[in-house]
DNA sequence: ACGTACGGGACCTCCCGTTGGT
DNA sequence: ACCAACGGGAGGTCCCGTACGT
């Protein structure tokens, strides 16, 4: 915390006035970080009639989202690694993962109404999409260097669309 | 380190007469669990000569995997957040990483020389299956209960295995 | 202070324009709180002509300011807790003691005159008092519940007066 | 805390290995204090055979308690001001309050029965016992000075129990 | 091989009082 | 008269690792 405020050049009172906690500045960083996602997701998926193609660019435009994470990720696993015994903060930063596996069930749903996927289960879809993201998000956190995790992240969803697209069952 | 000490029953003294500190566990524990897992693939790939198969059965047969992982999350998060600051952690923390991209590269080309998977960029195809299996894991043990995740683990990555055989780049 | 403040729905800006310091409030309130307290004894002195009497009248009308003391244990603590540091505290803390020492000890000077009273030692008989209303109010302050203190209070002062009218030195 | 492990000459580490908390220690010293008085007075008891004489005895050998009170009473004074929130510690703090009304209720029945005190209500002139008592004490640490507190209790105690002994109701 | 007592220091949190503005 | 934002610093607690004994 004192590190925090020398960085933004107040004091520990006025952080205290402004925040309840320490975890409540990092639950409000985190919301306003999702946030931002939320919204470049739904921009890319207005821009897309089919879902396939919807999740492909998405995943092609990642770019903000691997350097954003850089800077991010750390801070919030530190913070994470903290507040794994208090039950309502821990409830309130793991809530995203459950938010963006219905968010990606939702959208492979539409994708098989729209013909663009096979009709595979959803539910499993969504956890490996998402699965998918945050492991990337993960490797790309631990190596930031020597990679384009951008591209990459773009060629393995096209990879798993291609998947979603063959698979009989 | 006081927790770890009583759970086995045993005084802090005892702990730093068997380990030089709390990251010098964590790292014995991180490689038996790791030697443990690399064992369990070697003998399904043996048993297996398509390697698209082998692939689907490494994911169907890793219950023993997430059973281990369960409750390791709090020394997952303690690594990933102190590997940004401390050179040995980062390098434990990304060498199995690496060891893994490189298996998994070597059994895609086996695969793709075998014809059981399209010729795909085997070190993007490689990625992906660890960033899947790392982020899969992650999601077991945040949410340990009312899922199946070997069974789910199988089915992703069928469907993986599914676009790498359909995929024409 | 913040306490305070939201109780009284006004700003922590409010409180500090009309009293100096937290002790500054709780100075006026003691001095208020006592204040009406000297009007009640003195109210109850002047329908009485025998001091005995109006010894028990006095303890037997407490009802009021046990009433006003319950809630107001933070506050004695907290002065009885800085008297030692803050000398001014110490002065507050004290003068109302002295006061009402010489108070009652006049008051049983009296009695001895009207003949209500044995001729005791009325220093030592004023410090009964005194350290009786202080306990039996801390009493009351600790244990609000299930008792009924103002009859208490007229029980042991009878008790006491009838010591000061039975004793022989 | 600080202060404390200095005036003891070890760290805080070497503190917080003997004592859970600040308050801990403080309710260790509380106690100490307490079964050192409860001492005194039981011995001061099996000397007497006459409750009544036991009593005054009692205030009149309290000595060492005002003694130790003036150093022992602004400490917890100061631990009871900031305790006063926590439902747990506040209890223990009190406990021996009522222990004393109980341990006094029954010295003076046995007063009544060994006909050396009138038949009065015994809850009563406990507390009252205990209210003087506390009053006293209080009085003692505020004003350390220019007073023979011992002396005093003990008069005041005879003059209470001259009215315990005239006393008809 | 193992245990107890301890050192040292970081860390979050709290809280009184001040300040500039309205 | 009143308020939000803030400064400053004390304070309790925690925890990794060490020292010394057995």
């Amino acid at each position: 915390v004192i590190e925090i405020c020398e960085s933004a050049g107040v004091s520990k009172g006025a952080f205290y006035h402004h925040f309840p906690s320490k975890q409540g500045l990092f639950l409000c960083l985190l919301e306003a970080w999702l946030e931002g996602i939320d919204q470049r997701l739904a921009a890319i998926r207005s821009t897309q009639t089919a879902m396939a193609q919807a999740l492909v660019h998405m995943a092609a435009a990642s770019g903000s989202i691997f350097a954003e994470a850089g800077g991010r990720l750390p801070m919030f696993l530190e913070f994470w690694s903290q507040a794994h015994r208090e039950p309502a903060v821990w409830a309130a930063s793991i809530a995203p993962y459950r938010r963006y596996r219905m968010y990606f069930a939702r959208l492979i749903e539409e994708g098989i109404s729209d013909g663009s996927l096979s009709p595979i289960d959803s539910q499993i879809a969504a956890r490996l999409i998402v699965a998918l993201a945050v492991g990337l998000l993960l490797q790309s956190v631990l190596e930031p260097e020597g990679e384009d995790w951008p591209k990459l992240a773009g060629e393995a969803v096209r990879l798993v669309v291609s998947g979603m697209q063959a698979d009989r069952g």
